[in-house]
DNA sequence: TAGATTGTTAATCGATTAACAATC
DNA sequence: TAGATTGTTAATCGATTAACAATC
């Protein structure tokens, strides 16, 4: 049990403090200040300094940050010290977009397979990564450990193949489906990705941004 | 000028109660009430009231509010009743798979063209498409309206282009570069998509999960 | 040691929830 | 009219910022 609960605003924070200080790291940094920090940020040292204290004192009094230091702890903080492996659910633009793309795998994420109902798509391969036809999951989850299944599929069929994974034992669900999941297992962790709604976010702030003239 | 500024918390709720409110509109509901909302949501009731008096009253006493209404109403406050041209730099996997998104048009926003540097690229279209050279965006830009620019190019060429739109008049970028943009314009109005960003949140709420068990 | 900067407590600010009078 | 439910004010809760003693 974790002592207090974290919140969500301050875990939001953290994948960009990693960001920040793998940058620092490349540059050659070797120490930094809440202070320093905080202007290449834009936020407040006072901020920094709370979100890292309640994961536990990584600076010291007098000297700062060890850059080093300081991104692995965040990595470690974050799981990226382990391997996690994911599965694909849709082998359309979107899925073979994430297969594509390698950074992922940088952070320990590594796209093992990816699933989909056309047969046209059945063995074709993305990056030397095997798309399988969706009857297989079943099989393929029994025989290979799967962290993580994304979800790119249209939204219709979301609920029932996110339902089917999570009877597979699947833990979480990166959720890119234009819904809200309902899951029979509240346990299982879903992080989504709203792609219309951060549209509709930026549209906002156009109009905003237009009568602010 | 906006009367008072509205958070941004209010405004990332906005796109959910629209796509609630357009399941309940598919599904002929006629009105709701703000508590009926709430537990089809996972809100208080509270909160959907205070978030929408934001913008205006939209409900009536003993009746709760009009679905079609509010649908629409919301729709305006996102700016979903003007039409948005989308120009994507980058036309590799990402970038074609918005190109290939057709939902976004029934919101609006509809892709105009995409730009890349990779020659072989050149004339290709996608879903009818056309693919640009980069060289091509200053006449492109003064040729035709835009009015967001999708960034999916790697993030060592986001700045120097993102200055580039800038210059050209671009008044929105929507970013799936994989850093904070720095703009020589402060009003232009940016939205992050950081993919990476999303997958280490949910990889600490793994490891989360992991612990309370 | 003196200076710098953290870790942490206290103060402030803002967002969420509760309550209820207004009113359909 | 009586019942339902909003719009809105007040109370609470949580997150951010400020301040400063601890300490390297």
């Amino acid at each position: 049990m974790q002592e207090k609960e974290i919140s969500q605003a301050v875990i939001r924070r953290m994948p960009r403090y990693y960001r920040y200080l793998g940058e620092l790291l490349e540059d050659g940094v070797e120490r930094i200040s809440s202070n320093d920090l905080s202007k290449r940020m834009n936020v407040t040292a006072s901020q920094i300094r709370q979100d890292l204290n309640n994961f536990g004192g990584f600076g010291q009094q007098g000297y700062g940050y060890n850059v080093k230091f300081l991104y692995e702890e965040i990595g470690k903080i974050l799981g990226l010290n382990q391997k996690h492996n994911i599965i694909v659910i849709g082998a359309g633009n979107l899925g073979q977009a994430l297969a594509n793309y390698v950074k992922f795998e940088k952070l320990g994420f590594v796209i093992t397979a990816l699933f989909d109902v056309n047969p046209a798509l059945e063995g074709v391969t993305v990056r030397g990564i095997k798309i399988h036809m969706l009857d297989e999951l079943e099989d393929y989850c029994k025989d290979h450990v799967v962290d993580i299944a994304a979800l790119t599929m249209p939204k219709e069929k979301a609920d029932a193949i996110a339902n089917r994974l999570v009877n597979l034992g699947i833990q979480a669900i990166w959720n890119f489906a234009h819904v809200d999941l309902d899951l029979i297992d509240k346990d299982v962790v879903v992080e989504n990705v709203h792609l219309s709604d951060s549209l509709m976010q930026l549209s906002y702030n156009i109009v905003k941004n237009k009568q602010n003239k």
